[in-house]
DNA sequence: TTGACATTTAGTCAATTAACTAAATATCTA
DNA sequence: TAGATATTTAGTTAATTGACTAAATGTCAA
């Protein structure tokens, strides 16, 4: 339980889990984009939770998919008091809300647009 | 909501949580004694609880008594988790039930007994 | 009123953590 | 098959944290 809370402490993982009980599923670079931290870093948030059960994986070809771990029973209730507390809390909608402008588009677009904009700061 | 996670993140907080869910109510020293840990670094932890919202206190002289906030009732279906699971890790059963040694006496009582076991050690 | 005592505050220190970059791995596609 | 690309692993570093001791605060009781 103290790995629950533990990986919950931490703002960034707190927020990957927000954004799958809105979104359901997401890929690893929709994540690292939307948190702003180096994909490395998305990638070591979301393997803690996986350690912990909170999330599950899923492997298609050089992508990988995130859901929340439906499949604990026992986790559910904890589910139910966060996505509560979510319709309460103006700061967290509004962080959430940007999520729409990352999936609006198809991961794939998404990764043409990070790197589009990676080559045009290397010509400043 | 993040704060609350960071609370409950820290294995002794916890502790100290699920200790209030099954005690209702302690003091100070009982819950130092209990943790473990010296008494500034439990007053530390009861502080961050109770700025948290999770806790409450209560002071009564020198004495400092610790409750759950049952107050906040959108903190009540993350306490029931908490109690749930409670009931079914058995490490944690086994760790509560240290506290009845504990609260089989009055915290004065305890204080003797601490204050005793201390002298004793300055003796070697 | 003085000394004992429950708790808190202040200050220090070692361990943990979350971020980054560089390099490795694995998979697709031209 | 070679190069591009999505993700992970390794290694480094600065910031945070949780523990301790010493000292301060506030309360009781002889």
């Amino acid at each position: 339980m103290n790995k629950i809370f533990k990986a919950l402490g931490d703002r960034n993982r707190l927020r990957i889990v927000l954004s799958l009980i809105t979104k359901s599923e997401l890929c690893a670079c929709q994540i690292h984009e939307w948190l702003g931290v180096s994909a490395p870093t998305a990638s070591n948030h979301l393997n803690i939770l996986i350690d912990t059960g909170l999330v599950l994986s899923r492997k298609e070809g050089r992508w990988v998919y995130y859901t929340l771990n439906q499949e604990d029973a026992s986790l559910s209730p904890l589910f139910k008091w966060l996505k509560l507390k979510l319709y309460h809390d103006e700061s967290l909608k509004f962080d959430i809300e940007h999520l729409n402008e990352i999936t609006s588009c198809s991961p794939i677009i998404l990764r043409r647009k990070q790197r589009k904009r990676k080559n045009s700061l290397q010509l400043n």
